[in-house]
DNA sequence: CTGAAAGCGCTTACAG
DNA sequence: CTGAAAGCGCTTACAG
């Protein structure tokens, strides 16, 4: 009443559900039911609790109820560098497919083509529902923690046969051979790859699919230049490819952005694509579809892959200790410009 | 040491801090100081509750811990739109501060050019030690949710004066500025504006600062374009212009994204850049760079920006009634290929 | 349908 | 330096 009423209203910081309690003329236990599904709450108690609690700006305390339920609501979701467009376009897809499944993202962001066992204790300490790991694997030592602590952990994009964990992943292995028939049929002979970092599935797989079928089709001899999963990357392994006596007249990149590289370099040095030189890229990364390049490439189904990941998790936390499994999705072939069509192919629809 | 035992290890799940303190032969407590910093602990008392730990593959509750602390170490980072390249670039920073400073983010993403009102419960509920909103806002009835639960605010690449919340963001009204200078001094008239989403502040200011340093030197009837951020607005709002009968010969576009778009258009049109026609972007995204592209544009300051908030986050959390402020950051222009250089200027080092 | 009480796993004065 | 105890803000059997 005296001076400091005058300063302002008192900010009346960390109102619990007693104090909503109290104004409603309830216990507390009661505000609890008001605002969980199933409580069973007189239709007309509930809505004098939720006006308190409006009143009073209040909002359960999730951490709270983390502790007594033994159930975060968190996920926890670790990419390996998110400056690659890949990533950012799974990462927002996860975020959403989260949030309308009332869950949250403990993102965290790991050195790309590292191990991520040094970001996991913290991941664990905030007891997450479970864990994605995105174009990243764990140690099993880190691994055996997370069965230990009762954390399903899901490895997405990455495809370690034996490797202890779960994972959802595009079907690479078919994938390149899908790129070696398209490359095949439209006459090419003289093939490349550039692959991604060495130690990566994607790449492994890929690559693996590609020079299998080239060699069941009796091609020999492909070119092979070692890359990241970058721009710079392809930009650069393109050029070593280029400059040859013998340069190829078809290039298989292990991904898009790889592609685009070597797009932007052929173009550089006035090479012509796809009449010189057909370029295919993986993924389908939104740019594959900018005018500028229109690249042929292989589509994941992200969408698929992601609501299977969740599904899993789900699975997993009910049934923590059954044996992991893996769930592959086949890639789709879009052919855009930037790879020569089949020569036996029509001109289009009429054709047919 | 019947037949269950024969069935494997009993998964000791939940392991507490009293699992831990048994095992030592110490009491609950000295375990949670062994585990903090400044907790007082005989040396060799401390090395033996973290062998146990160890022994049972312990690690300490994060969420027990924010209980009883009242702070969670977690911020909460909300962004709108994590598609187009500039975001993942700012979020990756982000996360990587965060974890520098033992911190964690709970990241939502909401659809872009959308107020994100309905995010904000969600986010409160985990009592996040801090918000920060990228390139978003939220409504004033929401801010002082914020305020009311004691939440600090910073809107992160988003401009409000008078909106009552802190700021921190690149002073685009001197980019704008700074774009109008360059095309001005460097011999062109007929200019052009592809904006942004029409609601950002981003665009809003960006704009200003160009129209009227134009307007200061003397030109009007620049031609303007209503876009939104993303690449295929700058195609389409590109091909408008230069589809008129007096098309421009320079284009300030409102993002980096966006003048990719126009690039790529003038160029399939056969406009040679910068030579019939300058474009220059905004932010400075890692694809400015590529050589296909060679953006001039302006960068934003973003390491400075995210230390920026990151500690202004800490401050406001110290003094949360303190009255909102807004930190500006001087952008830098960048020039690259896509836009031509000053008449007057020197053709390099060796001319001056 | 509602209240009273126990307990989730920690931290932190308070003694000694 | 260590132990004993209170308490953070909830949920959930258990009675009634």
């Amino acid at each position: 009443m005296g001076v400091k009423a005058a300063i302002g209203p008192a900010p009346a910081r960390k109102i619990t559900s007693v104090d909503v309690a109290r104004l409603a003329g309830v216990h507390q236990s009661t505000v609890s039911r008001a605002f969980s599904d199933d409580g069973s709450v007189a239709a007309e108690t509930r809505a004098r609790v939720l006006a308190a609690a409006r009143r009073l700006g209040y909002t359960p305390n999730a951490i709270a109820r983390s502790l007594i339920t033994n159930q975060s609501n968190i996920v926890g979701v670790v990419m390996a560098g998110i400056s690659s467009p890949f990533q950012p376009y799974v990462l927002e897809k996860f975020l959403q497919a989260l949030q309308e499944r009332g869950r949250q993202a403990l993102v965290f962001s790991a050195p790309p083509g590292q191990e991520i066992d040094d970001i996991l204790p913290a991941v664990l300490q905030y007891r997450v529902d479970g864990l994605i790991i995105t174009s990243a694997t764990l140690s099993s030592a880190r691994l055996e923690d997370c069965a230990r602590a009762g954390t399903p952990v899901i490895l997405f994009n990455r495809n370690v046969p034996g490797g202890g964990a779960s994972a959802v992943c595009c079907d690479n292995v078919e994938g390149g051979r899908l790129v070696a028939n398209l490359l095949l049929d439209a006459g090419h002979r003289r093939l490349a790859y550039i692959a991604g970092s060495a130690n990566s599935s994607t790449n492994r797989d890929r690559e693996k699919g590609f020079t299998d079928r080239l060699y069941e089709r009796g091609i020999v001899g492909t070119l092979r230049e070692q890359g990241r999963y970058s721009y710079e990357s392809g930009y650069e392994a393109a050029r070593r490819l280029l400059e040859r006596d013998d340069p190829p007249d078809a290039i298989f990149c292990a991904s898009d952005i790889i592609a685009l590289g070597a797009l932007d370099l052929a173009r550089e040095r006035g090479v012509r694509v796809p009449d010189d030189l057909s370029i295919v890229g993986f993924d389908d990364i939104p740019m594959a579809r900018w005018s500028a390049y229109a690249l042929t490439t292989i589509r994941q189904p992200v969408d698929a892959m992601i609501a299977a990941t969740l599904a899993l998790l789900q699975e997993r936390r009910a049934a923590p200790d059954a044996p992991p499994v893996t769930k592959l999705f086949p890639g789709a072939l879009v052919e855009r410009g930037s790879a020569r069509r089949a020569s036996g192919e029509a001109g289009g629809p009429v054709g047919g």
